[in-house]
DNA sequence: GCGCGATTTCTTGTCGACAAATAAAATGCA
DNA sequence: TGCATTTTATTTGTCGACAAGAAATCGCGC
């Protein structure tokens, strides 16, 4: 029998149910703790939060819109399953994202941004110093994410969050498997592209942040094709 | 008092009133039926369409996913607005996405994508004849859709589609200033990028797109540079 | 023992109702 | 009359319940 989740008997305030289940479910999702394909049942999650199933209803609406979850018609939503046969697509549209978020921040950016970028940065080296690989992760999503706000383009910055999280579940995998060293290159190549931004040269951003994402791109893919897993997947 | 929609006093199917709503909600906003900032009513729409308001809150959270209607806790919900000062944020993500979906489209195709687009070039071309511009903006919305479908990157397909429905509300306004006289040249346009999809010439692809993106992107401009509109809504 | 249909169970989709929160109206006071 | 405060009214957020659909179970005939 699940406790309705240690702390909250209550609720604190009105609209506060939806967020909180929805951004829970969100981690659990991206964190895989909720594996892909899993089924996701409502009076369960409404017995877990100690709510009713509406406003755990309105949270999957959210979700599916994001794609994290997939909902068929009367049949259980389930946790949306990686793609491994796209992958390409992925990789693609996070190449050119990285390249054109990189550009604006070089011609929007205000000194806050950069402030910003460059904390997320140091948090980086550390995580890398520390070989914290989840920690890593994270704040690879956030530091792409800030450098997306800087370029103050709602539109990519919209897609660029939404294939960073994607990616969290994908570097997820990648990185459970060397659980040592992690890759110091990958701070250097950060900080060319936070001086390029600084310096405000667009087309340095653009290569710095195409060759950035190839690395990336080119690791993730091996590792997948060597890997079993892959085709299991399938 | 509002009779239920006519035809439907019973739901047809179970799932189906979510879909019926958003989609007409949907339509009603594209089409500046729905002005932007009116506010949305849930009770209103609930006996609207005959049904309760579950499904219309549902419908409702679906929308705001797409950044079609903006909510504020504990307050009415509204039709979002059309963000005239940051409007060539639009502008840089159409263009990108014209060039990134034509180029796509001409690698990935397969002979029906191009059935299928030639025969919304048709109608196209038969709308520009008939001077009727708002079909003309509904099919000039679905051919590039169907380029991006034919493109198969799913990330892509998703942001161009949201960009062509917010396209949707911007071209209604600028279409409904000349009623006459319907430009010809962009079926010549859209003529030469099928054309170049179907040999397979991505860097014509991308050329081809690119213009013909920033050929819309200043005309439109124009208009609303000397259109006092712009500031009124400002 | 096994295939196939009926039945039961289980989960979702929808409903009507109630309470909280905000907006609007009315009242009191200077 | 003008402003602050209380009261009313409207609208959302959440709840518990019920019915429809689909999956699982059972029963029956072969």
């Amino acid at each position: 029998m699940a406790e309705p989740e240690h702390e909250a008997l209550q609720e604190r305030k009105r609209g506060s149910g939806v967020k909180r289940v929805y951004e829970l479910l969100r981690d659990e999702i991206l964190d895989l703790k909720l594996p892909p394909g899993s089924p996701i049942d409502e009076v369960h999650l409404a017995e877990r939060f100690g709510m009713s199933r509406t406003p755990i209803r309105e949270a999957l609406v959210r979700l599916a819109g994001e794609g994290l979850v997939e909902t068929l018609p009367n049949r259980s939503a389930m946790v949306s399953n990686i793609d491994f046969v796209n992958l390409h697509t992925f990789f693609d549209a996070i190449t050119l994202m990285y390249r054109v978020t990189t550009r604006l921040a070089a011609q929007y950016h205000r000194p806050e941004d950069l402030d910003r970028i460059r904390a997320l940065q140091v948090s980086y080296a550390a995580a890398v110093d520390a070989q914290d690989a989840l920690a890593m992760v994270a704040i690879n999503r956030d530091l792409h994410a800030a450098i997306a706000e800087a370029g103050r383009n709602p539109y990519f910055t919209t897609l660029t969050l939404r294939l960073l999280d994607e990616g969290r579940r994908i570097l997820r995998l990648y990185y459970q498997s060397f659980d040592d060293r992690l890759p110091r290159e990958y701070v250097d190549e950060h900080e060319a592209i936070i001086a390029a931004i600084a310096a405000r040269d667009v087309d340095l951003c653009d290569r710095l942040a195409r060759a950035h994402a190839d690395q990336i791109v080119r690791q993730v893919q091996q590792f997948f094709a060597r890997d079993q897993r892959m085709n299991v997947a399938l």
